[in-house]
DNA sequence: ATGCCGTGGAAACCACGA
């Protein structure tokens, strides 16, 4: 079974190369973040064409999440982060498929740091860090999967040095992501290739890409009966060289 | 070192992203 999560920056402008990945590699379970369509603007008609049953939380211009399924039965569990019912943005959504459940999140980004969006990703990393710990005591198989806008350690980012104030990897990022792993989650990437440089994002500027100036910030967190399972992982890196593409390239586990 | 590009929405610019 392939699971992939992909940042699509906008699904409906992204829709001809999400359906022409979807056709290409065939993952049983995805997720998307960024889908930056109100709820009703979602292209369920392309996806169900494609094969796929979905579920989604829409937000007018920005953010947006789904999970999408190839055949399988999708058991909505919730939308929306709990611990703040002030929170209207659209970044979580979680659901049974298979017996698994699947946690689809789009963590905010929080530039500029210091300041309110800082904050804000941070006390959202709190919640995630709360619901996290509710999860693990479920009996079941638990993904979290998603772009957590974290690049974990220093081989995450192509010049570490020139991100140390940056929300994406300063101390307070990285310690949070580290508190919840400590929890006992896996990173799916880092458990299968410990010492490789891995990106799953690279900018449109600048020749990023080109010259593989990339940041691993898209992540799947394995609970620990689940992490047993784990047998493959990667990231679908040509799709980000296609005409009008996302800036994120699409990444996946395959699991048994 | 840097939104230099790209999207969506509204309004021919702006907010936002990482």
């Amino acid at each position: 079974m392939r699971i992939a999560t992909y940042n699509v920056n906008g699904v409906n402008g992204r829709l001809p190369v999400l359906l022409r990945w979807l056709q290409e590699t065939k993952p049983d379970i995805v997720c998307l973040q960024e889908l930056k369509a109100p709820q009703e603007k979602f292209p369920e008609a392309a996806i169900t064409a494609a094969g796929y049953n979905a579920i989604w939380l829409g937000q007018k211009s920005w953010n947006g999440v789904a999970i999408l399924s190839r055949g399988l039965e999708i058991k909505e569990v919730r939308r929306g982060l709990p611990g703040d019912d002030e929170d209207e943005q659209s970044r979580y959504i979680e659901a049974i498929i298979n017996d698994m459940l699947i946690c689809c999140l789009y963590l905010p980004n929080g530039n500029p740091a210091p300041g309110p969006k800082f904050d804000y990703k941070l006390s959202w990393f709190k919640r995630l860090q709360d619901h996290a710990k509710y999860l693990l005591k479920e009996d079941v198989p638990v993904i979290l999967l998603g772009d957590f806008n974290v690049m974990p350690t220093e081989l995450d980012v192509y010049k570490p040095e020139r991100w140390v104030d940056d929300a994406l990897f300063r101390p307070e990022t990285r310690a949070a992501f580290k508190k919840l792993l400590d929890q006992g989650w896996t990173d799916a990437i880092r458990k299968l290739y410990p010492n490789e440089v891995i990106y799953t994002f690279w900018d449109y500027f600048r020749n990023a890409y080109g010259r593989n100036a990339g940041l691993r910030i898209d992540h799947f967190l394995l609970s620990p009966h689940f992490a047993k399972r784990l047998k493959k992982a990667g990231v679908d890196k040509d799709v980000r060289g296609w005409e009008k593409t996302s800036d994120h390239a699409p990444v996946w586990i395959e699991v048994k």
